[in-house]
DNA sequence: TATTGTTATACTCTATAACTATA
DNA sequence: TATAGTTATAGAGTATAACAATA
């Protein structure tokens, strides 16, 4: 009864991040999910699209409708796997990746902004702590 | 790009947290809007369901199903405010306190385990920070 | 026969707006 | 007139199963 429980303080502090990041995402014309996805092709390289899902922790079915919207746009690009044909590789273009940079310049200054109430120490080990966490 | 966006690094977190409860709540019968109503009754002593559900993150008209579950297994009451009555002050009964008691016992377990991935100095300073980060 | 991407369908969750009873 | 609790309804989000193409 001393403190609140882990999940519970993961969650609101989750929380808080995402209510100050949905205005800048708006303000690019992108949602959570596709920011996500745009993330994940940017890190790890040309994934297919059921490992793009499973690395979100999304439905492959719920990520179609992302995907064919970020293609719309220009943002990405999906090409059939060379050595499966039933699989797709999904590609960031250029513009993705402008947006992409656009897009997390916004948040990471926010979270500076959140960030800074901590100390030094305290925000490198929250940013080492909480990789391993997950 | 050299790490995640805080935002991602906290949901993954929160939800290896969840997965890791979710059996433990069907254990005892108790869903996670349920549990998460019964310890804040456990804490600020005796709201109305609108401070409740304020405090909760969460719909009045959505903790109505809620508080009537939580109130047909007997975990809590609702009585008129004496000074104003519109309102519904929420208490916990013994019942309640108890099934609190034994759920959290077994969600600070899980967490116990998972906390000791990290260091004393590391699970210190997680467990201080966010609280502030929320 | 099994798997990838896709589509369709059902289900849950959430948001919103009314309704009642009190104020 | 406004507010607390309640109810009803519509919408968004999610899960599941089926389908076509390929393995």
């Amino acid at each position: 009864m001393e403190r609140e429980d882990l999940g519970a303080l993961l969650a609101r502090a989750a929380r808080r991040i995402f209510e100050a990041e949905r205005p800048l995402l708006d303000a690019h014309g992108v949602t959570m999910w596709a920011y996500a996805a745009l993330s994940l092709l940017a890190r790890g390289s040309a994934p297919t699209q059921l490992a793009l899902a499973e690395a979100m922790g999304y439905d492959k079915s719920r990520l179609i409708k992302i995907l064919d919207d970020l293609e719309a746009e220009g943002l990405i690009t999906r090409r059939p796997d060379a050595t499966d044909r039933r699989a797709k590789v999904v590609d960031l273009t250029a513009e993705g990746r402008a947006k992409l940079a656009a897009v997390q310049a916004d948040i990471r200054a926010m979270e500076a902004e959140v960030l800074a109430e901590l100390s030094t120490r305290e925000r490198e080990t929250l940013l080492a702590v909480l990789p391993r966490l997950a």
